[in-house]
DNA sequence: AACGTTTGCACAAACGTTTGCGGTTGATAA
DNA sequence: TTATCAACCGCAAACGTTTGTGCAAACGTT
């Protein structure tokens, strides 16, 4: 059965189609005897709108791209809550393109988002990425683009962020404070700028605190199980009294290591993590994390771009949003002094 | 800046816009020198199809809508992992909705779908869906239709899912083989047909051994903290020697709770569970699970959907795809005897 | 009664493609 | 020479809307 359109409407009430069209959004310049003649009929018709002939007209599609590197279970749902939240509210929809941290699947995916003709791109970069040129033909044609999350130094993009090297010093100063003197850092993919931040702002507190002769190895993990064999090789040599890890990824690896080999939390090796919050929760003994906040960057990103869809002074220099954040502190770190 | 459209290539080209479209497309109509003129002055004018205009005239939008309940950690996120990913090996688009266990917004979620004319639809329901009238239009036009993981009884659609009283019973079975005989069962929220099938499974086996005279208890949380102190409430009276969780989100309640009691797992209670496997790993200790994949469920619903779109012998009469599954057998079970 | 002003609707172009058909070449065959 | 036939390309309709403009009738004003 093909669906109704406007003409077939128009077609059964002896009137134009334009007149049908302007009576469907309850233009005055239609009588309302017709308007509601013409109401009725479509209700009776069924009839639905057909949005790919109203996108083409109007060149505006309400749909958002949605870009991000890859869907696992950590942050990422908690995101697309938000922005999902607020963006479906707000009468947009969206396109959901993974890029599996492959740059090339990134770049095919800001293609496939141009070519549907997206009224603006919500994107986590892939750990490859390290310019932004295929982001460059969106800000050209003025459509709204919001980085997030995964980011990148010194481009010309909104960004909606945490203070990573903050919020580690954060973490590892709450452990230096109770005690730890032999800190391992265990941090996420080596390529990504978030990674690196934190671990700069790791040795830039490290470095400050150099009073404390603090002992400290560094390592990093692309997943779960790498995190949890670091945690293994680290403790037959290093033997650290504190853990930080840089995410919920991590994490979820640190604690069964540090369990399977019955070292006692925080007794012997306090653990502290950046986190969602879910995963410190159902550990055991629940983990201290600093809390960021993924349903919160979420709605702050879909925000923000539907602010810039609607407020179009083209240039406003571009803005970088650091998100607050929350320590909270659980029983695998010892109390403070 | 305005995109260039295929006319202005025309019009650089001095050729009509047909043989433009033509030649773009490698249509053996057109002559090798033109065509390779205008290939050549498409990628210097940056030209790019406009999707829209391509949809509204072939009819088709490479579009597959997808319909989840939640964004949550558990479960989904492989789904959606799984079905990206073949969707997008196969040249389609994947607009996402959530409609938060509402029916209203999964009925408003459908119609967005059909606006927007998407070639198919996967969808798992939201627990307040008792029927399915909302998605009768969709079929009646003959848009495929695929329900998943989260489905109904006695429906004429074609559905991917476990074989739920099974799986149940598997993990049960194995709690009575190896020695329990006070079991309780947790469950999900319980009016999702997933709860009342897995429930139904349960006591059916429970009735059959009732030789080993087990005693059972059963217990709904919709989730993971609810379920946490479900454990917590039961352990004061019914005492449990086993308990069966019906998924991570249960899962993750119940481990932390026994812990905190410092319930001695498996010795003094058995855990096991139905879960896609990565939560049972970090738990401690770790937890036997019926495997549920995800990721395969994901990849089989995408499969099955693009294969209904490509055969378009209209009725076939509908199908349930039962995946199977695997016990998994870890520490938070005793060996069997 | 002549004029301007509303009111209420229809016409047609436009958005960017695809595609059936028809028409113009030049070459080949009869 | 004429008929036949590819080869090659353009015309125009169509997909379903929105919207600027035009036009007729009805109304109100002197």
């Amino acid at each position: 059965m093909k669906r109704t359109t406007i003409k077939d409407i128009a077609a059964m009430a002896s009137v134009s189609i334009s007149t049908v069209s302007r009576a469907l959004k309850h233009h005055p310049d239609i009588s309302l005897a017709i308007r509601e003649k013409i109401q009725q009929l479509a209700k009776e018709m069924n009839y639905h709108p057909n949005m790919t002939a109203v996108q083409l007209r109007k060149q505006k599609s309400n749909i958002i791209g949605l870009i991000i590197p890859e869907a696992h279970m950590f942050f990422i749902p908690s995101v697309i809550k938000g922005i999902s939240e607020v963006i479906q509210k707000s009468n947009y929809k969206l396109l959901v393109l993974l890029s599996n941290d492959d740059i090339q699947q990134e770049i095919d995916n800001v293609r496939i988002c141009y070519e549907n003709g997206v009224d603006g791109l919500l994107i986590a970069l892939s750990n490859q990425t390290v310019k932004l040129d295929h982001l460059q033909e969106m800000k050209e044609e003025d459509t709204p683009v919001v980085l997030f999350d995964k980011v990148l130094d010194n481009n010309d993009f909104d960004e909606i962020i945490i203070n990573d090297a903050k919020a580690t010093q954060v973490c590892v100063d709450y452990l230096i404070q109770t005690g730890c003197r032999r800190i391992m850092g265990l941090f996420g993919n080596k390529t990504l700028m978030m990674t690196s931040k934190r671990l700069e702002g790791f040795n830039e507190l490290i470095e400050s605190k150099k009073d404390f002769h603090i002992a400290t190895e560094c390592h990093f993990a692309s997943n779960t199980f790498e995190a949890w064999s670091q945690v293994d090789k680290a403790y037959q040599s290093f033997k650290p009294d504190g853990i930080f890890a840089m995410s919920d990824e991590i994490l979820a690896g640190v604690i069964p290591a540090l369990k399977q080999m019955k070292v006692a939390i925080p007794d012997e090796c306090s653990v502290i993590s950046i986190s969602d919050g879910f995963l410190p929760k159902i550990l055991d003994p629940q983990v201290s994390y600093l809390h960021h906040d993924g349903l919160n960057l979420g709605k702050m990103a879909a925000h923000h771009i539907l602010q810039k869809l609607v407020s179009k002074d083209t240039h406003i220099p571009h803005i970088t949003l650091m998100l607050s954040t929350q320590l909270i502190i659980n029983q695998s770190t010892k109390p403070l002094p």
